[in-house]
DNA sequence: GTCTATAGTCCGATAGAC
DNA sequence: GTCTATCGGACTATAGAC
């Protein structure tokens, strides 16, 4: 258990099947390029998972526990909505670096019609929106959040903060950058303000 | 000519493969299936465009010739930068609900790792963004323009705009809402509100 | 828990007739 | 331009041995 090599065959599995899933999506990777990578047998994946699609959504499952988790811890208490928005954006970016293969997976196969995921999904989304709203909406200005619609203003920011790290190597080979932790220093703090600015039409802390 | 039906061959193949490319992505859609939606053969494919490959290609080339189109008609002139944005934003989302299928195709797929396909798309995002670059970034005063990154604000932006005609069956099951003409009356204004107070800190117009 | 072997289906591409 | 027939391979899932 001490090194990534000693993970248990299930994690092996999860671990590769990430990947290939963020390389090449979830329909173009086969078991047989999964369970190479992990180095078990294609019944394995059965046999712990259940079923390809079932692997994906342990996948989805994850990326979602660990928003869920983010806004719970940190988009309560007393402060400021602003402040705590703002806190919210620098951990949501922090876990979105960490895990760029798993945003990749979330927004490209989330809105695929495959039967049995269409609930899935929009339980998930429908919890994450709701997180957010339910902490941050009632602390602003009566004035503000009379201009709001959620469902317009919800999923513009969730694309601000998503398509970054959806497209990292076309923007990457488009503009020639790396990056590197100098891109990311304030990299939050922008998107922030463009938040901020633009639909609380105010941007400190 | 009169009606779709009586469309050639070629069109009705792409007709049917944005469909069903939409639904379930790319690599999850069979030849098979795409030529039985257009009533013809599987070897009409490759006659018409050569390889399935060369299918989504033609069908992303299509999606940014509009975009090319739109900036170009849109951005140029002497208006006041923050006027042609505005108007540019709601040429784009006009023509996003005209074909939101194109959209999903487009962001969904473009980040997969398909041999040949990494240069294609990198060509053709880097037009895009350019294009808005270098006819809106020059026209803004200096004290605005050295607070943005292009590569933190062109990505931002474009997944602001995208991201609802990506999840639309999503949000649709999450909030409960049609979306009709009377969502979308303001819609691109809302939108470019965020932008321009978030970015260029100023929104009349 | 892990394997091998295989069943049964579907894939993209093309040869060749019309 | 359009078809049918078919090739060779890859797919997911599972049965059965260890």
């Amino acid at each position: 258990m001490s090194s990534e090599k000693d993970a248990s065959a299930k994690q092996r599995i999860m671990e590769a099947a990430i990947k290939l899933f963020a390389k090449k999506s979830y329909s173009a990777t086969g078991l047989r390029e999964i369970v190479k990578a992990a180095g078990v047998s294609v019944a394995m994946v059965n046999y712990h998972f259940g079923s390809k699609q079932a692997l994906l959504e342990a996948i989805l499952d994850r990326f979602f526990q660990g928003l869920y988790k983010v806004a719970e811890e940190i988009l309560t208490g007393d402060d400021p909505p602003e402040l705590r928005m703002r806190r919210y954006l620098r951990a949501i970016v922090g876990g979105f670096r960490k895990n760029p293969d798993l945003v990749r997976i979330a927004i490209t196969e989330l809105p695929n019609d495959m039967p049995g995921i269409v609930e899935f999904k929009a339980e998930r989304v429908t919890r994450m929106l709701g997180l957010v709203a339910s902490h941050i909406l009632p602390a602003l200005p009566e004035e503000v959040r009379e201009n709001i619609r959620l469902e317009v203003v919800g999923p513009a920011l969730v694309g601000m903060l998503t398509f970054h790290f959806l497209m990292r190597p076309v923007i990457q080979n488009a503009f020639q950058i790396n990056f590197d932790s100098t891109f990311y220093e304030n990299y939050a703090d922008e998107l922030a303000d463009i938040f901020m600015y633009g639909v609380f039409r105010k941007g400190q802390a």
